[in-house]
DNA sequence: GTTAGCACTCAATGCATTGGAGTGCTAACA
DNA sequence: TGTTAGCACTCCAATGCATTGAGTGCTAAC
């Protein structure tokens, strides 16, 4: 038994119903489709194979089928008419991005906001993992007596900074000669590099003379290191879910509320997830979310660093328009940035 | 019709039979409890008084009775037995406070996470208002040819950087002087009242010769300050809410997340309350939270700033228990920020 | 190969019934 | 005079039952 013509229209119909209605969907209701000319008993008939090809399933026997896992990935694949985003929407997003701030986590995190009003799913958006950033120059400015702050610049730009409680005191000849130091060590190495380096190994030898200080500032330019590491999730929309029948079931709004808003293992998963456009859809998924789908995209600042932005909900998703509007944000952040970073354009003059 | 002794003991087992079952109360049920040694029918006139007085309210003839707004003030205000929090909890509570970092944003993040965690509600923190914070000095570092990075360093310790693109080539001395000058003038005043402070002409009567440069740096700067003045929330326990019962309803969980999720609005709500522990219940609340109890206090650093903390759930709320948990929480946060700062010990030798 | 027809299934809906928890009122009691 | 027992009444919630309708699968005819 193959997938015809005839059975890859059946299925696409059914797909597409499902989507919009969440309703299993009928061989009657399919056969009153302009585009599908058929009797519902040759719909019926063509629906019971696409059962046992894996496509469909049945709620019970009185019902109308619904697709499976498989017929949303043939759906997302090869049937689904992903039309580009129609200039108006294209607009209004390029608007609303507008409106964000110039500062890269906010513009992330408000891009996230526009994904999901646009989408009415819930949206999240991750920082860029910055363990193959390299360190540019380090730097010790004081406070008080008691209190310096230790900053990282990275080649990219990105600055962190922490603030040291000192348990011997320090003059600002120190600071200057540990920043210098550092700096020549470690300038040009990646932080997730250096962060497997004995540090205390270069106290030791090149600032002996600092012995007294290297107690504080050791271990807290190691946690600075591991902050650099961090990723930062933004989540929005959560209240969306109330939109969608599927969520009606208080049960399964409080299990899907639970997973998500679980940001420690959700952003594991996010960051675990392949580059590019991807679409997963239920058991593509892990155990938790296999009741959703997923599309997440990635974008780009000078080129580099790749931040990630993305959509879940259920697997009954219009992926078509979806995926057009994460396109489109991601592309839009990935250029906005570019324009503002002259940098680029000697790259490629280079 | 005064509130006699009797009336009040009625009205507190009422109240926090209530708080416990979510059920409304009938006389019989009341009948039975030790504490309470009265007929159902004396109990039903006692109830029917204390509905005449605007106590209690009544969802039909033949259901129990409910409290209203007014009896939750007086359960908080004098009937409940905020007993103190039990060691075993404490303890534990302040194990898990130990485990969090020991950066300001991280801990109070943790905090709030505990907190959620111990009451099964959702919690919230804001970090400190920083506008009366007064500035300590002010430094431009380079990046590369088209990028500095402008560090402003309060005299808490906290520090506020931001990229700013240069759109005229600069050296490492003009940043040097720009520093100089720019901490020179504003060492000392607070953010809030150097944003109503004419930059511009800083710039032009101290650094001239800079001319090119202040098109770039005036507006980040004042970007900057103002990004200092924002107050970041976080939340916690979202989930929470759906065990319980009064958000069974699909339509008043929705309504309750999209209030809360809305961070502007929301965050605008808790800047507003007055300082110390504070309770509202309902229609003391803005309209949207008028169904919602919340309870916030504060915690400070260094004896000064000040963020605030809280959970937000049912008037149902068991708020002896709660503003414990939030009360021992505070009080920790406040204590675990001293202790690093010997800074306090100065002011009390004074 | 397609379709009409028919028996069958099953969730959803509506409706009447019942039970129980609770009230309010009255009259009797201490 | 305050308290209580008793009773009629109310109303919600749960239960059971019949009905409806959308849908299927199968068979026989086209």
């Amino acid at each position: 038994m193959d997938l015809n013509e005839r059975k890859l229209k059946i299925l696409q119909a059914i797909v597409s119903d499902f989507i919009s209605t969440s309703e299993p969907v009928g061989s009657r209701t399919l056969s009153k489709r302009p585009d599908i000319d058929l009797s519902p008993a040759t719909i019926r008939n063509e629906m019971s194979d696409l059962e046992e090809m894996g496509y469909l399933t049945h709620p019970h026997t009185s019902a109308g089928r619904v697709p499976s896992d498989k017929a949303y990935r043939l759906y997302v694949d090869q049937l689904m008419n992903s039309a580009d985003l129609p200039a108006e929407n294209k607009e209004e997003i390029a608007k609303r991005l507008g409106d964000g701030a110039a500062e890269l986590d906010e513009t992330v995190e408000h891009a996230a906001k526009v994904l999901s009003e646009m989408t009415n799913l819930v949206s999240f958006a991750i920082t860029p993992n910055r363990s193959d950033s390299k360190i540019n120059y380090i730097n010790f400015l004081p406070v008080d007596e008691s209190t310096v702050v230790l900053m990282i610049v990275c080649e990219d730009g990105k600055v962190t900074n922490s603030a040291i409680r000192m348990n011997a005191p320090y003059t600002e000849e120190n600071l200057t000669f540990m920043s210098k130091v550092m700096t020549h060590n470690f300038k040009g190495k990646a932080v997730s590099t250096l962060l497997t380096e004995n540090i205390a190994a270069t106290f030791e030898s090149d600032m002996a003379s600092l012995s007294s200080l290297s107690g504080s500032v050791v271990p807290s330019f190691v946690k600075t290191l591991e902050k650099m590491l961090n990723v930062d999730l933004y989540m929005d929309g959560y209240s969306n879910i109330f939109r969608l029948p599927e969520y009606n079931d208080i049960a399964k709004a409080k299990n899907f509320l639970e997973t998500v808003t679980n940001k420690d293992e959700f952003t594991n998963v996010l960051v675990n997830r392949d580059q590019g456009l991807m679409i997963t859809i239920g058991d593509e998924n892990a155990e938790d979310l296999k009741d959703c789908a997923l599309i997440t995209a990635d974008y780009k600042v000078n080129g580099k660093l790749v931040g990630r932005l993305g959509v879940i909900g259920p697997k009954r998703m219009k992926y078509g328009e979806v995926t057009s509007v994460i396109k489109y944000i991601t592309d839009n952040l990935s250029k906005s940035f570019e324009i503002e970073a002259p940098k680029e354009e000697d790259e490629i003059n280079e």
